[in-house]
DNA sequence: CTGTTAGCGCATTCAC
DNA sequence: GTGAATGCGCTAACAG
């Protein structure tokens, strides 16, 4: 059943069947109707891909994650998708599973389906294997990471705002000996929380013990060892603040094996603010960055960049901010480690 | 750049080229070579669209699931994708988030798009609305519900067994009081886990009690709400068994509110095995349904359904077991309630 | 305002 | 074993 069916029986040519479905304005509305109608009764669908090969535009934006598996990024795709379901588009959904081998697939995937943009939410791992899809005049978008160049826009995250106020939250409740586990040091966005933390540390004129920052990699076993190491120093941390949500439970399921009781005797802080954050026990104190809020920001700089008529200039820039949000994961300090 | 370019280059035919990219394995080497060659300098790929064109394969999977936020689905949206990867297919993941209109308009996309198969991960939800699909005798693979037509296969979970098998470790811990938490029941799967543990516990030779049977909607917020009716009873179970997971955590949630410890005070039981269960504190214990075997069947079904070259018989039934896996979330029934 | 026609990029006949 | 020609289903240009 193709559109000439459909012409055949409402007694038009197939110009207009594809003029009425269109919604194109000018056609007369009794045929439009007609077509209408047998459209209806048929079930007829026009076919995507026949579309997308004349028009050029196949209405598909590719959306790489780093792993769908990480609670920060089902959220991330569902409001993607709410906004690609409104404005008619698909998406190709690739998972690099941390692989610049599947990395290189997607790319590979995005290009031969012709997606009309690409979101690269992988906080900085591996751009360069995008090269091929910059080449081709994609409009990209970025977190953090991305160059100014025509077609590419970026998301530029204000960690320090957040981090600043976990930190001063810290400190207004007594605490001195401050903790932070990072995320895998060889991304971007791990770094800067990293370099946060440390720069909010100073700015409240303490020091940061070297000891008490530790590399873990935004996994909850990450941060099950990496508290294993800091419950071993001779003087444990009264509080620690972690790069991410997972790494805030992983920490707070190992406290649990050590009979450390949180927060009377530690005090965590997590980032991200993954909806799990406020189910467990106790509920994460956490730094939001609001991942429907990222989502939209990237669908909509891929939107306006397609729909842009001068793609000369360079991408847009858009900023989001992340805030502390307290919840029961963060106590005064511990009676022996006051003065 | 198209094939004709490189036919050019290559000083070939357009079929030729198409010949060699498919792998044909009559086409002479050194054409061959010649070809790969262009192809590879100009980095070329084959326009997927038009190829669905002309042969009729899109080599895409509609994947339809009820939500992407729970976290039930994100293993099975990567399971699913690593075997789309393998088999050359793409994905096209739609999300119903339990509203009718959005499961049609999601059949619509994938009837646009043409997709070859669709894996409807829902759990029995409005099954109606797929009418559209098994129309156009697009294959289909179910959970629990699909019925037996041709090229609609399914996957039957064995709910009873895992079931079982927690009910009798409860009974084995002395638990006489025992509560089941269910999910929305106007899901099949719901209403078959309920039955499951009515008739687990009828068989140790007790009875349930009717008021320890609370409907809940298999999110933690229902698992919470649930927690407090039972909590409000003059004599509280001592064990709750829950329909899903999230309803698990809920209830471990509010029981912390309530300051009831568990297990000491209270054993808990999940369902599924979420990858979240063993890291919440403490770790659940619960009943394990492999998120990956159940992507990995309802794939491998919708492949065989389109290489199938007899497409008249039925499609396939296959089989999922469920198993009690221990964790740390149930003990010994607390003494005021021993003989 | 409507119909005829060309062509999007490719796979696949069919002659050679 | 290769190439020229046809058509997949649709939109857009053009003529009427």
């Amino acid at each position: 059943m193709d559109i000439r069916e459909i012409a055949k029986r409402a007694k038009v040519s197939t110009a207009t069947v594809s003029r009425a479905i269109n919604r194109i304005p000018t056609v007369d509305p009794q045929l439009a109707k007609r077509v209408w109608k047998v459209v209806e009764e048929l079930g007829y669908y026009p076919n995507t891909q026949a579309r997308a090969l004349v028009s050029g535009k196949t209405r598909i934006f590719g959306l790489i994650v780093s792993e769908i598996t990480n609670p920060f990024f089902p959220e991330i795709v569902q409001s993607f998708e709410d906004m690609a379901v409104q404005n008619n588009y698909e998406i190709l959904l690739t998972s690099t599973v941390h692989d610049p081998k599947r990395m290189e697939l997607s790319v590979r995937r995005m290009i031969e389906r012709r997606v009309e943009g690409v979101a690269v939410l992988t906080f900085g791992m591996e751009e360069s294997l995008l090269e091929d899809l910059r080449f081709r005049k994609v409009p990209l978008v970025f977190v953090d990471v991305g160059p100014p160049l025509p077609h590419v826009s970026n998301i530029r995250i204000n960690y320090q705002r957040g981090i600043r106020q976990a930190v001063q939250h810290l400190a207004a409740l007594r605490h001195e000996r401050l903790a932070f586990i990072t995320g895998p040091l060889n991304l971007k966005s791990a770094k800067v929380r990293k370099e946060a933390f440390e720069e909010s540390v100073r700015e409240i004129g303490t020091r940061v013990d070297p000891e008490y920052v530790i590399e873990g990699d935004h996994t909850m076993e990450g941060g099950m060892m990496a508290f294993k190491r800091l419950a071993s120093l001779p003087s444990r941390p009264t509080a620690i603040m972690c790069s991410n949500d997972l790494t805030a439970i992983g920490v707070m399921r190992e406290a649990y094996d050590y009979g450390i009781p949180i927060p009377q005797e530690l005090s965590v802080v997590g980032f991200d603010d993954v909806r799990l954050a406020q189910f467990i026990i106790p509920p994460l104190t956490t730094v939001q960055m609001s991942q429907t809020e990222l989502a939209k920001l990237a669908f909509r700089a891929l939107l306006q960049e397609v729909e842009r008529d001068v793609p000369t200039t360079n991408g847009t820039e858009y900023t989001l901010n992340t805030d502390l949000v307290l919840r029961k994961s963060t106590a005064l300090a511990p009676r022996q480690s006051h003065r």
